[in-house]
DNA sequence: GGGATTTTATACCATTCAGTATATAATTTG
DNA sequence: CAAATTATATACTGAATGGTATAAAATCCC
C-alpha cells in the first residue's frame, strides 16, 4: 500500500454533481469541476476514469437520492393525501437551498443534447421508470383499496404526474426558482384529489 | 447598389432554427449552421450580426410561428372542446415530420445553461407568457360565458396546461417522439373537462 | 462597358476544451 | 530508514470552437 486518497470518493461525487446539476453537463468544464470539488483533475481521472464516466456517477448518486427521498413518503401506509404533500414538500422547498433552483437534473439532462451518450440518456429514461413506478405501486394500491375510483387509469394517472413535475422543474429552473410553478401544481392536487371515491 | 443576397434570407432563418432546435445553441456549431443553411459562416455573420443574435432571431421566427399556430385555434369562437383538439393536434403530429422529434425549441433553451445569455432567457420568459395570455384569454371568456365553473382558477388552470405541455416536450425530446406523452396528456384531457359545468 | 460596392471563399486567429506526459511529493510496508 | 507505490501539480497536447482579415468574384448604376 501506499499514500492514500487526500479526500473522500462520496463528497467530492457530490459536489461534482452539483455543478452538473448547476451548469450541465457541457457548462462544467474541468476547470470547474475542479474548483466545485476542491481537487485536481488528476485525482477526478485517476477516481472516476474520464468526465462522462464522473457524469454517470453523479447521475447514479442522484437517482439514489431521489429513490430515497420518495420511500420515505410511499410507505405501505401511504394515502392520496402523502402524495399531496409529497408535491407540496418538492414544491416549497427553501428557495435559498442550491438544487431548488437548479431543476431537476434528469430533466436537464435529458434535454442537453450536444455530447448525450446513449448511456446517459438510458439512466434519465430508467430515472424515469424508478419514480413512475413509484407512483404505479402507492395508486395501484389506493385503487385496489378502494380509496380511488375504478375508472382512474393507473398507467395514465401516474404518467400524467411525473408529466406535471417535468414541466414544474422546467420552468423552475428558467426562473431559478420552484415556487413559480405553485399555480400550476396547486391544479395537478385539485385533479388528484378528485381520484378520490 | 451592388450584387444581391444569393439566398432568402427567411429561407436561411428557417433552417438554421431547426439546426438550433435539434442540436441546441451549443451544439449548432458554425460548421453545423453553414451545411444546415447552406450558406457561408461569412454570410451568416453579414446578415444576422453573430451567433447569438442569429439564435434569437430563430427564437423570433418560432413565437410567431407558434402564435400564429394558435390563434387559428383560439378565434372569438372556440369552445373547451377546441382548447382538447388543439392538445390532441399537437400530440398526433407526425413523427417523421422533424420538429415532433425535438421537442419544443423554447423548453429545450430555457434548459440549456452554459451560454444562455439574459436576452435569450428572457425571450423564452416571453414566449411563455404569450402562451400563458392564449389560454387566459380563452378560458376567461368561457368561464365568463358559463362553459366553465366559476370555482376554477383561470391562472392555475393557465398555468396547469403550459406546465403539462413543458413536461410533456421533455419527454417528447427524451423519447424523440411525442406520442410518449400521450398517457399524461389523456389525463390533461380529463382535468380540462371536468371544468366544464 | 467600367467603377463602385457588396457578397462570398479561403485561410487564418486566439481561446477553450478534455485529456495526458512528466515529474514531484507523500505515505505505507518491510 | 529505504524501497515501493500511489496521489498530486505543472505544463503541455491536439482538436474544436466562434469569429475575422484578406482577397476574389459578382452585380448594379451611370
Amino acid at each position: 500500500m501506499a499514500r492514500p486518497r487526500q479526500f473522500d470518493k462520496n463528497e467530492v461525487l457530490e459536489k461534482a454533481m452539483l455543478c452538473f446539476w448547476q451548469n450541465g453537463y457541457e457548462g462544467s468544464s474541468l476547470k470547474n469541476l475542479e474548483e466545485a470539488t476542491g481537487i485536481g483533475r488528476i485525482s477526478l481521472y485517476n477516481t472516476f476514469q474520464d468526465k462522462e464516466h464522473l457524469f454517470i456517477a453523479a447521475q447514479n448518486m442522484y437517482y439514489q437520492s431521489s429513490n430515497d427521498f420518495m420511500s420515505q413518503f410511499y410507505n405501505e401506509n401511504a394515502t392520496l393525501d402523502d402524495l399531496v404533500k409529497f408535491i407540496q414538500n418538492v414544491i416549497s422547498k427553501d428557495p435559498d437551498e442550491a438544487p431548488a433552483k437548479f431543476g431537476c437534473l434528469m430533466v436537464n439532462t435529458a434535454l442537453d443534447t450536444k455530447t448525450i451518450s446513449d448511456q446517459i440518456a438510458e439512466n434519465v429514461k430508467n430515472y424515469r421508470q424508478m419514480i413512475i413506478g413509484h407512483y404505479k405501486s402507492l395508486l395501484g394500491r389506493l385503487q385496489k383499496n378502494g380509496e380511488i375510483r375504478s375508472d382512474i387509469n393507473i398507467d395514465s394517472a401516474a404518467e400524467f404526474i411525473i408529466g406535471s413535475f417535468w414541466g414544474a422543474m422546467s420552468i423552475s429552473r428558467l426562473y431559478k426558482d420552484r415556487s413559480v410553478a405553485k399555480l400550476q401544481l396547486d391544479m395537478v392536487i385539485e385533479t388528484i384529489k378528485g381520484w378520490s371515491t
